[in-house]
DNA sequence: CTCCAGTTCAAACGACCGTTTGAACTATGC
DNA sequence: GCATAGTTCAAACGGTCGTTTGAACTGGAG
């Protein structure tokens, strides 16, 4: 082992995966995150140059391996004829939840983060998620289109900017239970939450049917 | 007309929407808003407390007619019977689009704002938002079940969650095409951002496939 | 006119923000 | 040993943040 320990560098993003995944990009300063990770407020600047080229960093690193397997099975898809729709959204889901959140307590992390990135308040932080989202995503748009020939092309957009929405929501866990919101009997809690395939089923399950029997023209 | 301008503390109120719905809540200044509103940053404190207070007004008064047409609608279907999944859909997305599209830009604006806070970054304004959104939940949960009774409780949830988060994303328009994000051919725009009835039609359509046929067990 | 509650105002408070600086430390190559 | 490139460090930079203060203004009641 020639690095045995993480390097500041290492360090650096995964607390920021971390914080900005809790509290968003506005809400978490520079300075929580070097104080989290042991290291100088300057060695951002030194090793990233910028609060958002941190981010940057952070989100190339988080959604690389889900492209690469979205991709992958993209390939495999369309190299073995016509995918079905559900073909083609559990190839889209699967690497986001289950990739990502099979890893125990850092994957929920990881996904937290690119879930809450995705949809960022700010429309500078989004747009620099989607330019890491995006080389995929006309290659799912295509695919989709050709597995429901009788869907327009503006209803096929717009399953899919749902499918990405939802996905993300359940990503940053923004739609778990806020445990004691107001008073509710909403103790019971939907089974989602501990095991990730469960959620992924239910979830494939739901864009499905929607995307079957729920888009027009 | 008794106050024929608006008053200081409606001027912060329609500014705090806007700027809030455009930047988050970390992401928007006290200053911005008094600026914009034409108010001196004391104001803020004098007639709502602190920025937080501020902020809980401007949910509170734009979630107000949506609320009140929610329960009207939900009165009215539990009176005639058993309403079916896609009336119970219909009674909770139409008020929240078209009651607060169809007037004009400034209805989109209030939209924005309410599906923006809906979900974000920081899990306190997230509570903020859900307690004034909690009291008919779980009356739509209920009746929910009772117009799906194949489905189980966690599914029925689940269900609920996923429209919630849909119509939060459409209201914010962050599903809405980000201009030019990394230099696609997505210049075809999807019907429903002009036209709020059209994009309520689909998303209705959209949600009532999935729960009909959408839920596990 | 006086008074007074309601409202607005400029100015300042301390705290924290992202970024920069220049020196100090570290390890490798000569 | 000495130079050198890479990295870390404490400290400070100018700015902006939410909040507070106390005085000035407003308009109606007595």
């Amino acid at each position: 082992m020639e690095t045995p320990v993480e390097t500041t560098r290492e360090r650096l993003l995964n607390v920021a995966e971390q914080r900005f995944g809790e509290g968003g990009y506005e809400g978490t300063s520079l300075r929580a995150i070097t104080v989290a990770a042991a290291a100088n407020i300057a060695a951002v600047n030194y090793h990233f140059g910028s609060k958002e080229a941190l981010l940057r960093a952070a989100v190339a690193r988080a959604m690389a391996p889900v492209n690469t397997e979205r991709r992958r099975r993209l390939d495999q898809l369309e190299a073995g004829g016509a995918p079905t729709p559900e073909e083609l959204i559990r190839a889209f889901i699967e690497p986001g939840l289950e990739l990502v959140l099979r890893r125990g307590e850092r994957g929920a992390v990881v996904a937290r983060f690119i879930g809450r990135i995705a949809f960022d308040p700010s429309r500078r932080i989004r747009e620099l998620y989607a330019a890491e989202s995006d080389p995929i995503e006309s290659r799912y748009l295509a695919a989709l289109q050709r597995a429901l020939p009788q869907a327009s092309p503006d209803a096929v957009a717009f399953g899919y900017m749902n499918m990405l929405g939802l996905l993300a929501l359940h990503q940053s866990q923004a739609l778990s239970p806020t445990p004691g919101a107001a008073g509710a009997a909403n103790t019971a809690n939907p089974v989602n939450t501990e095991d990730p395939g469960k959620l992924a089923e239910n979830l494939v399950a739901f864009l499905v049917a929607a995307f079957d029997r729920g888009l027009r023209a």
